[in-house]
DNA sequence: AAGCATTGCATAGCATACTATGCAATAATA
DNA sequence: TATTATTGCATAGTATGCTATGCAATGCTT
């Protein structure tokens, strides 16, 4: 049924769906690792140093597509609250290389396991071959928007 | 291929995913009604007002899931920018009314077309039948995080 | 009616994200 | 080598979003 002069239903705009779900993600992923001392801000750096640290922040900025001042902001944060030590590369002055304390590494399991339980959740209504559907609609207009400009 | 000690694969995990499509699709909303003088901010209170304001702040916390301290924050810059004014209500003097102005008025045609553009844009690489799947599959996702916890 | 609970909104404080800009170190070029 | 361009990072300023908290107006209970 139309109404008559509605023009932008936004419960059908993949922008407003998106924004809005990407939200209650990040406040579930709050909730389970507010405990740890963690905010969701900090989340992608660790899943990144978790893999391999020692890395600059440009590596950061270009692998999480975060902007780099929102990158050395949260570093600042990680860095004031015990998480990183940042030091310079002895060839180039330039740069900062990113070390996790023993802290954060000690995080790593409780941390994952908390976002991996949202993942479970949020995709519990889905069945799995509906989950994989989901993430490659998602990759692919992340894909679109990435070099679209 | 599998590698030894990967506990996470960002780019496999739904979180990750939607917060960087989340943003993706503000940064390309925001380049297209910033020469409006708007933010992604004021984006969802303004797709309720245009639809019928004279509403609460209430309403709106309501309707669009933003958390009311981020609400009040939100109308204070639009009434700031002449977006909005706030009337108390005449039979209950806890309640602020909000009503748009013309300069608000006059800006619906061209932000929810620079919104539709965005949303096209992102889509542009799904067939018609993928888009309604992609739309479905996220409303099904919102609302189980909606009624967990 | 008096006292208590609820409701609607504002404020404080902070995290996360952006653009614009500056600066120092290095690289490239003339 | 001197000059210019680029690179890596920091800072300033602001928007957007959250939790915690306070307060005044209203509603409820006795």
């Amino acid at each position: 049924m139309l109404i008559c002069c509605m023009t932008f239903d936004r419960k059908n705009s993949a922008g407003y769906v998106v924004n809005l779900m990407a939200r209650l993600f990040a406040r579930h992923l709050e909730a389970g690792i507010r405990p740890l001392g963690l905010g969701t801000g900090v989340f992608p750096a660790l899943l990144m140093l978790w893999e391999k640290d020692g890395v600059t922040q440009r590596d950061l900025v270009d692998a999480l597509e975060i902007e780099q001042p929102t990158m050395a902001n949260t570093l600042s944060r990680m860095e004031r609250d015990g998480l990183i030590t940042r030091r310079r590369d002895e060839t180039d002055g330039r740069v900062q290389r990113i070390w996790l304390t023993d802290k954060a590494r000690a995080l790593e399991t409780k941390a994952t396991g908390a976002a991996n339980a949202v993942n479970a959740k949020a995709l519990a209504g889905l069945s799995p071959g509906q989950q994989k559907q989901f993430m490659d609609l998602m990759r692919r207009v992340v894909a679109t928007l990435d070099h679209s400009r």
